[in-house]
DNA sequence: ACTCCCTGGTGTAACGATGCACTGACCATA
DNA sequence: TATGGTCAGTGCATCGTTACACCAGGGAGT
C-alpha cells in the first residue's frame, strides 16, 4: 500500500522540519503522555511527581526539544511575538529603541517583528491591522499620528497596545498605554541650564508645533524661562516656513539649519538655541558655523533625545537624555500586564536627564 | 450535554482570534470546498473555471479573509518570515540595513524578525539556531565572526543563509551567499581621490586588520597609492594599541581618536587620513581638531559606508557610499532563489560610490 | 459498449501543541 | 463496605491550512 510507504518515509509530513523533535518524541522517550509534557511546559507542575518532572525535563534536554511556535500559536491563538512599528529604524533614535525592545523581549523568550511605517499613516494602520490578523496581541506603536482613535476597536478586542514617545491624551481610547519621557521636565531642565549660563535671549526651534512632544517641550521650556523672569512674549521662536511639513532624519536637520539662518540674520539674534531634538540641533549647529560663529562659544546650542550622534558630534551636543533602555523594558512589560480598568496607569512617564557637553557655554561678553 | 454548549459558544475554540474569518467561511460563502479556496490561494488556478475563480476571489474580498500564518506554517513548515541578525540595530549602519531589508520583505508579504547579537558570537549562534528551530528557512546574517563554518550543517539541511557585509572566503560552507559592497574598489576610489588632491603622506586607520572588510579596504587603498607611485612601505598605518579589540559604535570613534592623536604627534605626520569606516572617521576628525588643526584644510579625513551621520557631520564627511537599498533587496531576493550547485554566484558584490564632501581638500601649502 | 483521458473540482488526514474532562489507584473517614 | 477525596497523571478533540488521492461527468477513440 503506497499510503503506508508514504507514512513511513514521511513521518514528518510532506515538508519535514529541520529540528523535528516533537512533544510526542519527548513523551515517548520519557514514558509519559504528551499531556504531561505539555503540562510541564506550561507550568502546571503541581500535578506531577518531582521524579516524573525530572525525567521529562532531562529528556527534553537530551533530545534538544523546542516547542513549535506555529503549532502553539495555532492552538492558543497567542504567538510569542510582539510587533514593533516605528517610523524608520534607520533613524538612530528608533534604532536604539528597537534594540532595547528586542533585548527586553528576549528575556521572556519573545521575538520582535519589525515594521517601518516610513511616516505614512496608511502604512502604519495597515501594519497594525496585519499584525493583529496574524494573531499578534501586543504591539509597541511609535505613531506619527496625533490621534489613535482608529485603534480603539482593536483595543476593545483585547489587543495590547503601547504607544511609545507619546503621552496620554484626553481623547485616547481606553486600554491604551503611553510610554514617554517627561518632555516638560526635560525641557525645563534645559531651560534652566541655559538660563544658568547667563543666556536671556533663547530661541526654541522646531517645526510647526503640532505634535504632542513638541508642545510639551515648548511648555516646559517656557516654564523655566518664566521662572527666570523672562516674559513669554520675549521668547524667540521660529515662525515655520514652507520647508516645514512632515520631517524625518535628514530633513529635521535641514529645518534646524533654515530656521537658525533666519534667526541669526534677524534683529537681536538669540545667544542660545534650544532645538526640539538632536537632529534639528545638528542643523542648528551647521547654520551657526555657516554664520561665522562658534557653537558653544558665540551661540549655545542644545538638543533633546541624546541619540548616539549627540556624543559623537563636534562639538559634542548638550542634550536631554531619554532613559531608552528602561523605557523600552517598561513598554515591553506593559504589553503583558493586564489592563487596569480603573483608568489609571495609562501613561508611564520617565525622568529625563540633562547631559551637558560642549555645545553650550556661558554667555559671551 | 455541556460539550455541545461548549461547541456552540466556542466555534472559534478556547482562545478566539480577533480576525476570525477562516478558509471554511470563504468556502461556504462561495459554495465551494476549502480545497478550491486553498488552490486559488496557492496559485493552482489552472484547474479552475474562471467563473469559479472570480466568485471565490470576490468572496475573499467581501469577507476580508486573510490566511492564518500560524496554520499555514504548521502545515507547510515554511513561515512567511525571515530572520535578520545584526550586531546592533542601534548602530545607524545596521539600522539602515534593517530598514531596507524590511521594505524588500514587505513587497513579498514577508515579515522580518529582528535579532541583535550585540557582537556576542554565542548569542549570534543561538539566535540562528533558535530561528531555525522555529521553522524559519531564510536568514540574513551580519556576522561578527570571520568563519561561518558552524552553520554548514544548517545549510545542508536547506537553510537559506545570506551573509551581509562580507565577501566569500575559501573555507565558506557551500550554499552560503555573500552580499557586500566591493570594498577593494571603494577603497581604491578613495585612495585615488586623496592622491588627486595632492596628498602623498596618507594614513590608513583601523583596528587590528583581522576582519575581511578591513583587509580588503586596506588592499584597495594600497593599490591606488602604489599606482600613484607611493611605495607600500611609505604608507602610514597605525600599529594598534590596547584600546583595540572588538569595537562597535562609540568605541570605533574612540579608536579613531586615539590613533590620530598618536599619528599627528609622531614625526612626519600624515596630511590625509582614511578611516576604515565613518564612525572611526568621526573620531579621527575630533582628534584633528583637538590638535588645533582644521579638518579638510590642514588634514583631510575620509570614511567609508556613508551612514546618515556622514552627511550631517560637521564638516560633512567625504566617504564611500554603499548602495544599501539595492544590497538589502538583493539579500532578500537571494533568500528565495534556489542555490546554484555549480558553486558560482555565491558572492554578490556591489559597486560603491565616492561621495566627496567637506572633510577632504587639496594639500595645503 | 468499453476503456481511457481530461476537466474541474472535492474529501480528508495530517502538521504539533494544548487543556479540559476524565480515570485508576490509593487513602481516609463513616 | 461504601463513600468521598486527593493525586498523578492520560485521552482526545481542536486550532486553520494544505495537498495528495480521489471522483463525477463528458468526450474521444476503437
Amino acid at each position: 500500500m503506497h499510503w503506508q510507504m508514504g507514512w513511513i518515509s514521511n513521518r514528518r509530513g510532506p515538508h519535514p522540519h529541520m529540528a523535528g523533535v516533537t512533544i510526542l518524541d519527548v513523551a515517548r522517550a520519557a514514558g509519559v503522555s504528551t499531556s504531561t509534557v505539555s503540562n510541564l511546559l506550561n507550568g502546571r507542575t503541581e500535578r506531577m511527581l518531582p521524579e516524573t518532572r525530572q525525567r521529562v525535563e532531562s529528556t527534553i534536554r537530551k533530545l534538544g526539544y523546542r516547542p513549535n511556535r506555529a503549532a502553539r500559536q495555532l492552538r492558543t491563538g497567542k504567538p510569542q511575538v510582539i510587533g514593533l512599528v516605528v517610523p524608520s529604524v534607520g533613524n538612530p533614535y528608533w534604532g536604539a529603541l528597537a534594540r532595547h525592545v528586542e533585548a527586553a523581549a528576549l528575556t521572556q523568550g519573545f521575538h520582535v517583528l519589525l515594521c517601518n511605517s516610513e511616516r505614512d499613516p496608511g502604512r502604519e494602520r495597515q501594519y497594525v491591522d496585519e499584525l493583529v490578523s496574524d494573531g499578534i496581541r501586543g504591539i509597541v506603536l511609535c505613531s506619527s499620528l496625533p490621534s489613535l482613535e482608529h485603534v480603539s476597536s482593536l483595543l476593545e478586542d483585547g489587543l495590547r497596545l503601547v504607544a511609545f514617545d507619546r503621552t496620554a491624551q484626553a481623547t485616547d481610547p481606553v486600554g491604551l498605554i503611553n510610554v514617554s519621557v517627561d518632555n516638560t521636565i526635560g525641557a525645563e531642565l534645559m531651560g534652566e541650564h541655559l538660563v544658568s549660563l547667563g543666556h536671556r535671549r533663547i530661541a526654541f526651534v522646531s517645526g510647526a508645533i503640532r505634535s504632542i512632544n513638541r508642545t510639551e517641550r515648548f511648555e516646559g521650556f517656557l516654564r523655566a524661562l518664566e521662572r527666570a523672569g523672562i516674559a513669554r512674549q520675549d521668547v524667540v521662536t521660529w515662525p515655520g516656513s514652507s520647508v516645514d511639513s512632515q520631517f524625518g532624519d535628514v530633513e529635521a536637520a535641514e529645518l534646524g539649519r533654515v530656521a537658525t539662518t533666519e534667526l541669526l540674520a534677524g534683529p537681536n539674534p538669540p545667544t542660545a538655541i534650544f532645538a526640539v531634538n538632536d537632529m534639528t540641533a545638528i542643523g542648528v549647529c551647521r547654520a551657526v558655523r555657516d554664520a561665522g560663529l562658534e557653537v558653544g562659544q558665540d551661540v549655545s546650542v542644545a538638543g533633546f533625545d541624546d541619540i548616539v550622534l549627540a556624543e559623537l558630534y563636534s562639538p559634542a551636543l548638550t542634550t536631554v537624555r531619554q532613559p531608552m533602555k528602561e523605557m523600552a523594558a517598561a513598554a515591553f512589560r506593559a504589553l503583558h500586564t493586564p489592563q487596569d480598568d480603573d483608568g489609571s496607569g495609562t501613561s508611564l512617564l520617565f525622568r529625563p536627564e540633562l547631559v551637558v557637553r560642549d555645545s553650550t557655554g556661558p554667555l559671551a561678553g
